[in-house]
RNA sequence: GUGGCGGUAGCUCAGUCGGUAGAGCCCCUGGUUGUGGUCCAGGUGGUCGUGGGUUCGAGUCCCAUCCGCCACCCCA
């Protein structure tokens, strides 16, 4: 048998409300904040990726799907969404447009990492960006859009953590500092912690040793190493949250895992997940529209998993009922061929009918009825027919009349 | 990518010391019952993840591999 390759997974009909559900809310409160949909192919020029994330992030060192098409040009399939909506920014020249441009997505994305419950190689993200404004403001609004579909879909328990990493007027010089007092502290710190500082030093905080942790408690945090511009736009972030009601807890040494973020950095998580708690994350992103050839443009936001809000919804799920209105009951193939003109006819008016194809026996029919959780179940025989409505007694009528005392 | 645990019917699982494959649910049929619910009886459904090996004989033991789950890494 073939099957579905790793890591991927199929949404079944059964699972389609919930989604639908999620979905649907998430698009109805982007419109409300005034964010519009956009689509981008699911494949772009690996560069793209490259540039962005940064070549010594682990989405493009181990975990891009990357292929050359029949003319041998380099192509990845999306790890994720952000990118690829600045890239369509800046092609589609819309710093013409009123700024900011708010824009989201509902895609898949796609990295090649060893799979387990919350992780997948194919996964659905909401990516919500606002392009073209650094006003503290627009990081608050595009946090509590999130907060708020939470609220929406009654996901109660969940964290919001927040930090600023600073800009590349600070944060150069705050990495040289870090680096310096690890250099001064090579006798604390162990292998993983050394690997950390030669390659991403800002990750040297999430060491496992507890004791190089405790360690780390005296080393310099970029918090205190911000410059006046973005220790003034952090501030004002923090008081935005504060206005709209969102509570949070700063997380100094939070970092995400791609190159492009800057001041702003933020997660979500969830109650769910074991270690793949983390339901959203985001960020601004001061100089991706730059890096990608378009004019120096701020921006900001996040992409959130959508499997994983599933997961952190479980047990909370909303009664979705989905049932059908008409069933008609067939005991005779010319009862089925006089019934088809009124299937027709209530299809026609908007109404969900249908009858049986498995040539199931009369109580069968009934059955089936049940499950479908018809409205009317309409026993046919001849030209008169039974209908059970639901929470009513039987009663009877000719079939010519049926469709007007049912849709009429 | 590394390590640990697991995989038997559509689903949840049992299967003893190696001896010809089981249950419940679901599905279909018949009966009971003044609603499609309940209850009773019967039935369909299996490459025991896959491929090798050991053995007279493998769901069971060994090896490999695939898939899932957990941890690490990292993330959504």
């Amino acid at each position: 048998m073939i099957e579905r390759p790793r890591g991927t997974h199929d949404v079944l009909p059964d699972e389609q409300p919930l989604w639908r559900h999620v979905t649907g809310t998430a698009e109805a409160l982007c419109a409300i904040y005034g964010y519009r949909p956009i689509q981008t192919p699911v494949f772009e020029d690996t560069e793209l990726f490259q540039r962005t994330s940064g070549q010594g992030s682990d989405v493009v060192q181990k975990e891009m799907y990357t292929f050359a098409d029949r003319s041998g040009r380099s192509l990845t399939l999306r790890p994720e969404a952000t990118a690829p909506i600045a890239r369509a920014y800046v092609e589609h020249g819309m710093h013409r447009l009123p700024q900011p441009v708010k824009l989201y997505t509902i895609a898949s994305c796609y990295r090649y990492a060893t799979p387990q419950r919350g992780r997948y190689r194919e996964h659905f993200q909401l990516s919500v960006e606002a392009i073209g404004s650094d006003d503290p403001l627009v990081d608050a609004e595009i946090v509590q859009l999130y907060d708020e579909f939470l609220r929406r879909l009654g996901v109660t328990e969940y964290q919001l953590e927040l930090n600023s990493i600073g800009d590349r007027n600070c944060r150069p010089a705050y990495v040289e500092k870090l680096v310096q007092w690890l250099d001064e502290h090579d006798d604390v710190l162990d292998d993983e912690a050394r690997q950390k500082r030669a390659t991403t030093p800002l990750r040297v905080f999430d060491v496992d040793n507890p004791r190089v942790r405790e360690a780390l408690q005296a080393a310099p945090k970029i918090g205190e190493s911000l410059c006046d511009e973005c220790r003034e736009h952090f501030s004002a972030v923090r008081a935005a949250l504060d206005a709209y009601g969102v509570g949070y807890t700063i997380q100094p040494t939070l970092v995400r895992g791609l190159d492009y973020y800057t001041r702003t950095t933020w997660e979500f998580v969830g109650p769910e997940g074991g270690a793949q708690s983390t339901i959203s994350g985001g960020g601004r992103y001061d100089y991706l529209v730059e890096e990608i050839g378009g004019p120096p443009t701020p921006g900001v936001g996040f992409g959130a998993g959508i499997e994983r809000l599933l997961l952190a919804l479980a047990g909370r799920e909303p009664e979705l009922t989905e049932g059908i209105d008409v069933f008609f009951v067939c005991d005779a193939a010319a009862d089925r061929e006089r019934v088809l003109p009124l299937l027709a006819e209530l299809r026609r008016r908007g109404l969900k009918a249908d009858l049986d194809y498995a040539a199931r026996s009369r109580k069968g029919q009934i059955t089936q009825a049940g499950r479908l959780g018809a409205g009317w179940t309409v026993i046919v025989d001849g030209a008169q027919a039974t209908v059970r409505e639901q929470g009513k007694e039987d009663w009877t009528t000719p079939l010519d009349a049926l469709v007007e005392t049912i849709a009429g």
